[in-house]
DNA sequence: GCTTATGCTACGGTATGTGTAGCGCTTTCA
DNA sequence: TGAAAGCGCTACACATACCGTAGCATAAGC
């Protein structure tokens, strides 16, 4: 599966709106959750794969890869970490965080008490 | 598909950790894609599905369907419409679009001048 | 009563993700 | 120096999700 690339068509935009791209890309699978996991610090394949909790070794393996070719990932020495684009990406993601528990909060309300 | 929920267990965490759940719904197909071009102004259904170029109306309308019940989108006269929370996970999402132009360039800058 | 528009579903085919087993390689250590 | 353990990663069979197209049911306008 080819990824994503601004310019190029990609789903949401046939011209490749670089948003598009982007949501297409962190659209995929466990996109966000391996960049989320990857920035509490380099780590290994098989480190990395137990943060995810769930993932499949195959899913993982091509989800690196893409978010390798996308310059958000880079190979070290530890095994792999995130790039300055990718540092700077997953600091747009943390706002994501506070957010959601403020989303849970509603969410439960809501089935809890439905007055 | 159920729709993931903070606390019930989800992609990336069995103990259903609000971010993971949120990772989860947004990372589905169209998932973020709806949700930005919906954030250009209620619309009705196909209107909706004109703004997402190439989204099929199956999978529109299952991801309205989720939307829905996770409670960032209700229904309106004008068709769809977000609601608040809706409106401020929108705004989460803006710093993305800044993003993406920025990580077009770098893209851009690699594959043209390998230098 | 015919046209047009709307929200939405059916359905068959394809792409994508899952789960488990395990390969080839390197490191560790008795 | 050879067995054991760890590593990144792949193979493969199965399950699920998604796509594209056709078209139904309803409602409004003429």
């Amino acid at each position: 599966m080819a990824i994503p690339t601004p310019g190029q068509p990609v789903r949401g935009s046939r011209s490749g709106a670089p948003i598009m791209a982007l949501f297409d890309l962190l659209g995929r699978r466990w996109g966000m959750g391996v960049l989320w996991r990857l920035s509490e610090g380099p780590c290994s394949f098989r480190v990395l794969q137990e943060r995810c909790e769930t993932i499949s070794p195959t899913i993982l393996n091509r989800r690196l890869k893409e978010l390798r070719e996308a310059e958000f990932i880079v190979r070290c020495d530890q095994g792999y970490c995130l790039t300055d684009l990718g540092r700077e990406l997953h600091q747009m993601l943390v706002p994501l965080s506070c957010f959601s528990r403020q989303w849970a909060e509603v969410l439960r309300d809501e089935t809890e008490e439905p007055s």
